[in-house]
Formats: structure tokens, C-alpha cells, sequence
DNA sequence: CAATAAACATGACGGCCATCATCTTACTTG
DNA sequence: CAAGTAAGATGATGGCCGTCATGTTTATTG
């Protein structure tokens, strides 16, 4: 059965969709490629019309994460607050890629590995532009300092089965953070966490 | 072929020795019960009769390298410069389980997850023993924050491929965790990053 | 020293997976 | 509208894996 240009193109769409969700939940391992092609409502046979492999998948389903909207209107202090939120611990699927993907693209040796180098190295970038330049070591150290203790707390938080320590590594990462950084009223980079 | 029971306590040992390391560097899914058992020198058919399953296996394993020697003679500060290393990045193996396995450990229901908690929160005490309690939210505020920062700037170092940007990430991390914390010579928890 | 038990080796089984071949169907194009 | 083409479905294949059954060898024990 062939399918409409545009079609195909939703179709491939809501592939990635599935697979950015489930990679991020689950794991690249985890993850069958049937299960991915399921998810999007098709069969696995159309698979390798869209993709090479399920590494291609995989790489582009990571570059895609990163893609989120980048929109305005969040301070970089409740950006930081959202990413350490409850709610972020409890959905990886759609939540901070490097949080989700970082410990299985540091095994990946091609393309997705370089999704990932390309995503941090927009996400410090993208910090350190809305952080005070004056500070002890610069604004470019300080959102270095800033993402991986951010980045840290939620994987921590989230390999924590106990509630109130989960809970605890998440709140207490955020009051330490928020006592670094000067408050600022400059817009954050991003809505959602990424 | 039987074996004396100290031989059997070695091979034992050695399984969860190789399991520890092969977990640590390829994760749960990419290791095979037969290469675990292959690394120890023997075959796949004795691993039943040390343990119950793979992820029990796996489960010991992260108790295990949780339980290395927490020997003294290292300041907080010489800790963490060691954990924020090019030599630790470069060897996940033998590192710290919470930056190897803490991500594929919150996917797991059972005992491995709660090895891993155990874990987290001693490495929490430890550290909170070993810092000034006069700072801002108190030494275990400040324990958490820099276990958060420590442990996402090892992952995101290890998944970045640039290495320039790689060891970025640990250089300024180390110089932004430094300046937060008043130095103090009192013994830290650890010899080699646990 | 004989009998027993236990540790490990060998081999097998069922299942799942990534990938590919082929078929069917319907969009596209002239 | 007819011919061609391509998307996706169906089905197959080869391989690997976790687990278990059985065989073999040797430590242990009385």
C-alpha cells in the first residue's frame, strides 16, 4: 500500500516521535525496532524505507530531542526549577535528553555520540548567555558548573527508588544552585526541559 | 569437574570482579552471561549455580562496586580532582557506578535499583562528614549539589566525542565546584573514585 | 578408600531481534 | 485513465541470548 508524499513524511515523523519517547524511557537496547514502528502505528517492514538502521534511528532520534522549541519567556531560574521538578524526574520520555541518553551515547561511536556532543555543546552555550558574565570564573564556567550538577541531580534522583531521598536530591541540588547564581531578569533558552 | 570450595569462592569473586567492570564499561543489556563468565576464565553452564539470574548478578555487582575500600588519607578536594579526571573518564570500569550505572539502574525494579540507593546515600553521607556544615544550607546541601555536579560532569565528559570539549567539562566543573567549597583539612571518604 | 555430592563443562531449547526479500496496494504522472 | 513506482505489510532468516538439563570430574566425608 503506498502512501501520500505527505503521508510518509507524518509517517516518519511520528517514527522519530515514538523513538525519541521510547529511547529515552527505555533505553536503545531496550527498544525493538518493532516496537518503535508499533508505537508509530505501523509495521516493522517499512522500517528501513526511512532508515539505515536502527543506529541511524537512534542518532537521529537524538539530534531530534535536542530540536525542542527553544522558545522565550523563561528566566533561567524557573528553567532550572523545571528541569528540577518532580515532574521532570517522572517523565524521561520527554524530558532532558542528556539526562535520558548521556550514559548510552557515550557508547555509541557514530552519529548519535556526535548528536549528543552537538546538543551539550548548544545547551552550555545557550546557559552561559543568560547567566552574569562577572562571577568568580565566568558565565561560560558557571553554566558548565550549572548543567552537570542539573544533569546530575536528575539521573541521581531518578536511580533513587527511595522517595524522599529522590525528592531530597532534587530540592537540595536547586537551593544549592540558586545560592551561585546572581539573580538576573534575562529570558532563558528554553520552555519545556530539553 | 568439582572444585575445592576456596576455588570456588575465587571464581566466585572473579565473576563479580569482571561483571562489575564489563557492566560499568558496556551496560546490563550489551553483556552477555557468557562473556561475564568468559572473562572469569570459566564457561556459561557454572553460572547458574552462583547466582539466580543476570540481574541478580547485576544486582551484587553494583552492591559490589559501591563496597570499595573507603580508605582514608585523601582531603575532599584530592578526591574530587581525581573523580573529575582524564583518568577517570577514560576508565568507566573501574570507576564510580553511580556516573556508569546510575542511569540504566533507575530502568531496573528490583535489587539492583535498590543497590544503587544504598549507594547514593552513603556516598552523600561520606561526603557531607567531610565538608564544613557553616555554609549556606549546611554540609549535606552542599554534599548533594556537589555529588550532582561531580557525577553529571563524568557523564557528560564521557558522552561528549570532541575532546576538547570533553575535558572542558571537567576542568571547569573542578574550578567551579572549588571555588564553592571553603577549604578544610579533614580526611576524605576515599581512595580511588568509587 | 569408597561413596557421595557438588562445581563446572557441554549442549540444547525457545524466544526475540535486526535485517532483508517479496508481495500488495494506492499514489503519482504523463 | 493507464502505467509505473514506491510505501508499507507480510513473512523469512540467521544469529544471539537467558536459562535449563545433563554429563563429567574431583573435592569432601565417613
Amino acid at each position: 500500500m503506498k502512501v501520500s508524499r505527505e503521508k510518509m513524511a507524518g509517517n516518519r515523523a511520528q517514527i522519530l516521535k515514538e523513538a525519541s519517547r521510547l529511547f529515552q524511557t527505555e533505553g536503545f537496547d531496550a527498544v525493538s525496532v518493532a516496537q518503535v514502528m508499533k508505537a508509530a502505528g505501523l509495521t516493522h517492514g517499512g522500517f528501513y524505507g526511512h532508515f539505515s538502521s536502527k543506529q541511524d534511528l537512534f542518532a537521529q532520534s537524538t539530534a531530534q530531542s535536542f530540536a525542542g522549541d527553544a522558545g522565550p519567556g523563561l528566566t533561567f531560574g524557573t528553567f532550572r526549577a523545571t528541569y528540577l521538578s518532580e515532574a521532570h524526574r517522572a517523565d524521561p520520555g520527554s524530558g532532558c535528553p542528556m539526562a535520558a541518553l548521556a550514559g548510552e551515547a557515550a557508547r555509541q561511536n557514530g552519529d548519535a555520540r556526535a548528536a549528543m556532543t552537538t546538543g551539550i555543546r548548544a545547551r552550555i552555550a545557550e546557559i552561559a548567555a543568560h547567566l552574569d558574565p562577572r562571577g568568580q570564573g565566568g558565565a561560560r564556567q558557571a553554566a558548565i558548573g550549572q548543567l552537570a550538577a542539573m544533569v546530575g541531580a536528575i539521573i541521581l534522583a531518578r536511580a533513587s527508588a527511595d522517595p524522599g531521598l529522590s525528592t531530597e536530591i532534587l530540592t537540595e541540588t536547586r537551593a544549592w544552585l540558586e545560592a551561585d547564581t546572581i539573580p538576573q531578569a534575562s529570558p532563558s533558552p528554553e520552555g519545556p526541559p530539553k
